[in-house]
RNA sequence: GGAGCCUUAGCUCAAUUGGUUAGAGCGCCGCCCUGUCACGGCGGAGGUUGCGGGUUCGAGCCCCGUAGGCUCCGCCA
């Protein structure tokens, strides 16, 4: 037995025990005569006194130890001296008197220190597993596993079954990049890892299940952010005979499960819910960061018949004119506003409009183009006080909301409006539904309809007629997304579950009756014997636990993430191979690696 | 595929306008120190300034290229 205790279980009532401790050496203090040393396991620390006077030998032994070698401590707990306790430390006050001292294993010279937060994120990936004993990390860690049992726990309760579905599954036309895998029984075939077990888990609406859920590992092979990377994991929901509101209720309930066993916090449901138009008609994001107001305000009707041609034109091209009043920005610095009209063009706008409101003065060069009744609109509509700074927007509907929206969310990043790392309370974790996304996105590249959620999600009942007469553009979506302070956590729809609407579906997505079956066809046959109606929604666990942990990152999240590169910089994979293992799958490397 | 920022000791950073032998704190090594808890004190080792080229009497600093890292755009049904 390597110890009695952990670094964080003794306490006053202790004093007097025998004990035995191990971990590593957390920091030494040597005073030459008296040394201390810090001996801390992922409970905690606790204090052991060497004294030369009572153990002239181990006193020596404990000289020679170093931050981060690993011990074992044998003693009896003490009292400290009086006017020694450490009030910072749950174990401050007690210290272990040893009687006996292991080294277990010994350091090399660290890394980087672990009680800093290195800069380094190469470096700490390097050796992941010597930045994951930082206390920051470790906690994580641990949240994540009290986020996943809740989760389990709390879909157990609501009878969800939890069924694992492949890793080595079947590369799908649409969507994401696929990972592949190359089969070595079957020369020139590969399988696919999932991009999410969305298939299958419908396939087990069919098979009965009812109520399906899995936390699921997927696979995306598109490039890496803060907060994707190549896999990643999936809170996977299903369920037969449902309605929206089911999902949502089960959601609310499990998203509160997961909070009260993670942070304590009741969180206010039921959430709010936003259409997908509203969302991006007041915040310009289907995503919106609402705890901060800045909403865009529309002022086509007041410019409809305007003398300052950019927005004329705008509103007679069939769009909008659009703005945000930035509260206590008419500082805004020169650079501020180049940043900010950067990031105007970068969506899609050919410049950037924008008043200051300083000394009673509305200065801008577009002023002079503005009658009284359009200044008196913007006045009321925009609530313009001493010191504002407002935007314009105006384009077509799509590019006037982006546009104010990531100048919105730029700008409260510059005044600091976004929310503390880690909100303290449950009026800061604002959830909300988005809904009636549109069925379709037009792909430009492709020439082409693309489903916005993906294949299998059925139109609103309601806009049958409209999908029916192939108006796409107009065609909403039975889907639905839950944000969590500005992010999307999770996201989900209602399926199609009748074939020939299925059928429909693929049609207009323009994809082949012969690519239907060779691709899709296990599906279409699985409609066709008595598929309930069904629904379900995903969420990212690793968003989920970054927003709980107060990161910024999902990486901060991941035992072993990848980095920019999708490396592992820790194993240096991905890598080479032996051409043996080549030959078994029948595979040979291309000479020219731009193939 | 594109844009921005970054790269100086094991780590975090500094180095005036381009100017002597590239410094500091932490860590490491040695010595001193008997109640600290970021213990303290003295001394020491440790550098191809990512790499390659250029400009210059002289480059950590300027220019070009390149590698790597991070963030973002594209991409992510």
């Amino acid at each position: 037995m390597y110890r009695t205790h952990n670094c964080n279980s003794l306490r006053k009532t202790d004093i007097g025990q025998p004990v035995t401790l191990a971990g590593w050496v957390n920091v030494t203090r040597d005073h030459g005569g008296v040394i201390f040393i810090d001996l801390r396991d992922r409970e905690g620390l606790t204090q052991v006194v060497f004294r030369p006077e009572e153990d002239a030998e181990l006193a020596k032994q404990a000289h020679a130890l170093r931050g981060e070698d690993v011990i074992q401590v044998s003693g009896r707990v003490a009292a400290r001296l009086p006017g020694t306790e450490n009030p910072n430390l749950a174990t401050g006050d007690i210290e272990i008197i040893p009687s006996g001292l292991r080294i277990l294993n010994r350091t090399d010279t660290l890394p980087f220190p672990i009680d800093a937060e290195p800069q380094n994120e190469d470096l700490r990936m390097t050796h992941r597993y010597f930045d994951l004993r930082r206390p920051r990390l470790a906690r994580n860690l641990r949240m994540r596993h009290r986020v996943a049992k809740a989760t389990r726990d709390y879909l157990d309760s609501q009878g969800f079954v939890e069924v694992e579905t492949p890793i080595l599954s079947k590369s799908t036309p649409e969507g994401a990049r696929d990972f592949l895998v190359p089969s070595r029984n079957m020369p020139g075939k590969f399988y696919a890892l999932p991009q999410a077990p969305q298939q299958y888990k419908q396939l087990l609406m069919v098979a009965g299940v009812e109520k399906y859920f899995q936390i699921a590992k997927c696979f995306r092979d598109e490039d890496l952010r803060a907060d994707r990377q190549p896999e990643f994991t999936q809170i996977d929901i299903e369920a037969s005979f449902v309605t929206p509101d089911d999902i949502f209720a089960v959601t609310e309930g499990m998203l509160g499960a997961i909070f009260k066993a993670a942070r304590n916090i009741e969180i206010k449901t039921p959430f709010d819910r936003l259409t997908y138009r509203e969302a991006v008609s007041r915040y310009g994001s289907d995503k919106p960061d609402r705890r901060f107001g800045m909403e865009l305000v529309d002022l086509s009707d007041d410019f409809r018949l305007s003398s300052f041609k950019v927005f004329r034109n705008a509103i007679d091209a069939g769009g909008v004119v659009k703005a945000i009043n930035a509260k206590r920005f008419a500082g805004i610095t020169i650079g501020q506003a180049d940043e900010l009209t950067e990031i105007a063009k970068l969506y899609g706008a050919k410049g950037l409009a924008f008043i200051k409101i300083e000394n009673g003065e509305w200065k801008s060069p577009i002023v002079k183009f503005f009658s009284d009744a359009e200044k008196a609109a913007l006045q009321s509509k925009l609530n313009i006080e001493e010191g504002d700074c407002v935007f314009f927007g105006a384009d077509k509907w799509e590019t006037a909301c982006e546009v104010l929206g990531r100048l919105r969310l730029r700008i409260a990043e510059i005044q600091d409006l976004l929310g503390r790392a880690r909100p303290a309370d449950a009026s800061e974790w604002d959830f909300f539904w988005v809904t009636d996304f549109p069925l379709f996105e037009w792909s430009p590249e492709e020439n082409k309809w693309n489903a916005m959620h993906h294949p299998f999600t059925r139109p609103k009942t309601e806009d049958m007629p409209l999908f029916e007469a192939k108006k796409f553009p107009e065609v909403r979506a039975e889907a639905y997304d839950v944000v969590l302070n500005g992010v999307e956590i999770g996201g989900g729809s209602m399926r199609i579950y009748e074939p020939e609407l299925q059928e429909k579906m693929f049609e207009a997505l323009g994809i082949s009756p012969e690519a239907r079956q060779s691709q899709f066809g296990h599906l279409l046959r699985a409609l066709r014997l008595g598929a309930p109606p069904h629904g379900g929604i995903a969420f990212g666990l690793d968003r989920l636990v970054m927003l709980i942990c107060g990161e910024q990152s999902i990486r901060d999240v991941m035992a072993f993430p990848k980095n920019n590169r999708a490396m592992d910089l820790m194993t240096q994979s991905p890598a080479e191979v032996d051409p043996r293992q080549l030959r078994d799958l029948s595979l040979k490397l291309a000479k020219d690696k731009k193939l």
